[in-house]
DNA sequence: CGCTCAATTTGACTTTTGTCGAGAGCCGTG
DNA sequence: CACGGCTCTCGACAAAAGTCAAATTGAGCG
């Protein structure tokens, strides 16, 4: 991993510039080139990591909502996007807020589960460069062949890439057609040693998904909307890193979750860091369902999920006692 | 630990200006503040640690000499100061590099520990600031009552207000007349106490001392000169912590040191990672004696010592074969 | 050897940011 | 309640950074 020469023209720019303060003109004098291509060295250098800006994510923590919705949940810590905001683009606020947090919450060395969604997507696309080469970023589960940009080996590289962290990605179809055929490719050892690398991870990335006609699972050919409008019959509450769960955060028994590839909800719960980031209000009973069944340790949601999610805690607490 | 009104904003400007990339313009229209109060928000928020920048240190790392010192002294990692440089003040550089280091160094929820020094207090003094709320600076030696500013709870509480951490002093004298009094001292409760939690620190930051004329131990009047030459002449090689170490880096069989309150070399040793920075070329031995004896990892040293440092460890293992 | 093409570098221009002193608001005090 | 002293805020100017098209370099190739 040697710095090409070309990188360490960067290299120097930017510690001239940020460690030491100087201005672009000293750094150019002192590099001897000119001031323009300092200020593109500058950039390239906040593009790759090299320098590192980040912007501490306390204001959404520290905040009476999220500080009561973490007892009420039992949850590590919660931050959330206000809607209403000072905010130009609501729409992308939590994600451009996760992505933060997420970066707060890596450290180094650590190994990373990432999921798949439109949510995950999102934030690996407005998440910002680090330089974390001892980090790995594993996919949590298999993909699906669909025409979407967010597959869940997409996501995962494209996380690796911006950490330029190790990217960890297995190819195996989401689900397939029978359990028999399912099981034995779980047993084959370059899936396997995936799945059980699963668990060693420290921190995981995943959203939820609904349990209707807009799933992924249905638009990409997983499942038809009345197979999903089934299971929902059956109890099911959600979709987490593309297994069925029920209200109790426990994986629905049926034929599609025994047919599928992808980690055990029990390696994911072995993870000690869980960002569960959820994004639509729609997914209101998912997110309950997940956090019933201990998938997340941390969460990130908009102002409105959260008054939904304590009012919904306070009911609870007021019936029991 | 609530957000106060007036931090509320400066949350809020460097939120939109960093993490949603708005210029101040806009961030000032969102906020209807003008755009001088914006850049005057931003300037606090990067001073307190509410937005952190900080750059790779891998430029100093990531370069042949460094690497076989790793090699040759089995540490950790090594980082050289140019002193040819391209840098405008070379004098600073090896500070603002440990500086930077230690940054990199630093974990959530780290114990650190801290000794005394000039250098050990240039670095708190250009140290940028963070936001490590859970973190806390350990003080690893006693005071001396100099009128130097670089008191070991000087450097201890700085660091702590530059990271935003918990400073952990302990008040009592670094060298007291009789072996039987420091013992008792020693035994106190509120001393007993931090001299044992310095061996649960995650890290530990110092400096190495001269065994002459010149060191604090004489200049603060822990010692005399006369007491420091014979000192010498018994094998002393160093000092670390206020201790006085042999060689071998183990701590020196006489009064001074039985006499001394401070952080145990066993305690220093069970540190997992040990940053130590020479900024002077003339510590060339008793970096050698430090490094003997186990008492760091990770290294900052400018280039001429570090060639002094190849030369001898060739040196050494050529003898050896 | 000279040509092309792509990547890099630069100077000149525009936009954005930093700064400073003046003024406004705010408190405790006499 | 008027008065200093204090901090906070703003407008205007100066300084610094970003940008872009043109120029230069350098590598690959016929």
């Amino acid at each position: 991993m040697a710095i090409r020469p070309a990188e360490q023209l960067i290299h120097k720019a930017a510690w001239l510039y940020y460690a030491h303060g100087l201005r672009q003109d000293e750094v150019a004098t002192q590099l001897k080139i000119s001031r323009a291509s300092v200020a593109m060295y500058l950039r390239k250098a906040r593009e790759t990591g090299i320098v590192n800006i980040s912007t501490s994510t306390q204001l959404f923590t520290d905040d009476i909502m999220a500080r009561r919705l973490e007892d009420a949940l039992g949850l590590d810590a919660v931050w959330i996007a206000p809607e209403n905001g000072y905010v130009p683009d609501p729409s992308t606020e939590i994600a451009v807020l996760a992505a933060s947090v997420f970066l707060e919450l890596v450290k180094k060395g650590d190994r990373i589960g990432v999921a798949w969604g439109r949510t995950v997507y999102t934030i690996a696309d407005i998440m910002s460069y680090a330089d974390l080469q001892d980090v790995t970023v594993v996919q949590l589960c298999g993909n699906l062949g669909a025409p979407y940009s967010y597959r869940p080996d997409q996501c995962t590289m494209e996380i690796a890439r911006r950490l330029n962290a190790k990217g960890l990605n297995f190819y195996a179809p989401l689900v397939l057609s029978t359990e028999e055929l399912a099981r034995a490719l779980r047993a084959e050892p370059v899936i396997r040693e995936q799945l059980s690398g699963i668990g060693d991870c420290d921190l995981a990335l995943y959203s939820v998904g609904a349990v209707d006609a807009e799933s992924h699972l249905v638009k990409c050919g997983a499942l038809t909307a009345d197979e999903m409008a089934a299971l929902r019959r059956q109890g099911a509450a959600g979709v987490i890193a593309g297994q069925i769960i029920d209200a109790d955060g426990k994986a629905l028994a049926c034929s599609y979750n025994r047919r599928v590839i992808s980690a055990e909800l029990a390696s994911l719960r072995a993870i000690a860091r869980r960002l569960m980031v959820v994004q639509e209000d729609s997914k209101f009973e998912p997110l309950l369902a997940a956090i019933a069944g201990g998938l997340c340790t941390h969460l990130v949601v908009g102002a409105s999920m959260a008054q939904r999610l304590l009012e919904h805690a306070g009911a609870a607490t007021e019936k029991a006692s």
